[in-house]
DNA sequence: CAAACAATAGTCAAAGATGGTCAGAGAGGT
DNA sequence: ACCTCTCTGACCATCTTTGACTATTGTTTG
């Protein structure tokens, strides 16, 4: 625990436990702990991702912050994990309803949120080639997935 | 929030919670918040577009003044048209945002499902070339206001 | 009334302020 | 030695701020 990254993931992982989500400024962060800005980034791709339970959003430009939230983690995280394997990279749209059907029978979507995708994944969204457009479900899918984990 | 910009966004948005419009004299708010006036340009183009629900008329000349006004559209199905107008067939992540956003101010959609859909149409979901990705996040938008009339 | 002048607002490109990426160097463990 | 994790810095992307120049409208003057 004498590295920086390990110092800096403490630091910030203390406020977290108190405050819901903290935002930072990197500069600030970086001069604080004498480290360059990017080290920063480091930190927060290896010890605040999406798989480890944090959401990060950022802003660069006059004002810029990294914002992290600690979100829940479902136990249902799972069956996301299986699902995305399953998917791969191809899926058709029969499938495709499968699955959201699935997720709304787990409680992790609505009803509603399933016909909003289901619709954004049916054949007259996705103006391409039967190929690509299976590809481009799969891959909508996954973002999908992946958004639940957050929501 | 310690930009200019974000200030200026706040005081505005602010009296508009009470007013239903508001008119200013460019020099004044540059004045009052010390900057130099082209930046209320940028604080309206940025902030009070027609994406996020407003409508700016001003003149130039003696008396001249900046008019903000809250859109307001009763009628929900109106509200729908007018975006697919807007949006036609080229949408930018950002401006696809601010729709959604929109939309749950409008209450037709709730958080989560925005959050759905703008995974989904974030550049990272629509793997091709720029300009296709603008195309076909339109594209999925319009469906999407399609699929919110009949829910 | 037309021409000048004054009073506003708009545009745009450059500079400033942040954060992001990535490849390579460094460090620690086996 | 080799492998993995960490650290660094040069370069990139994005958002904000500024100011010189332009456009439009109102007012005064000849």
């Amino acid at each position: 625990m004498q590295n920086i990254t390990d110092i800096i993931e403490a630091y910030l992982k203390q406020i977290l436990h108190d405050e819901k989500k903290i935002e930072i400024k990197r500069q600030e962060i970086a001069e604080r702990f004498d480290c360059v800005p990017s080290q920063i980034n480091y930190v927060i791709n290896t010890r605040f991702t999406i798989e480890k339970g944090y959401f990060v959003e950022s802003k660069r430009g006059g004002g810029g912050y990294i914002r992290i939230q600690k979100i829940v983690i479902l136990d249902s995280h799972d069956l996301l994990d299986e699902m995305s394997r399953w998917i791969g990279n191809d899926l058709t749209e029969q499938a495709a309803e499968d699955y959201l059907i699935r997720l709304v029978n787990e409680q992790l979507l609505t009803r509603r949120e399933a016909i909003v995708v289901q619709s954004l994944l049916q054949k007259e969204s996705l103006p391409m080639v039967l190929e690509d457009q299976r590809r481009m479900r799969a891959h909508l899918m996954q973002t999908l997935l992946k958004t639940i984990k957050r929501l």
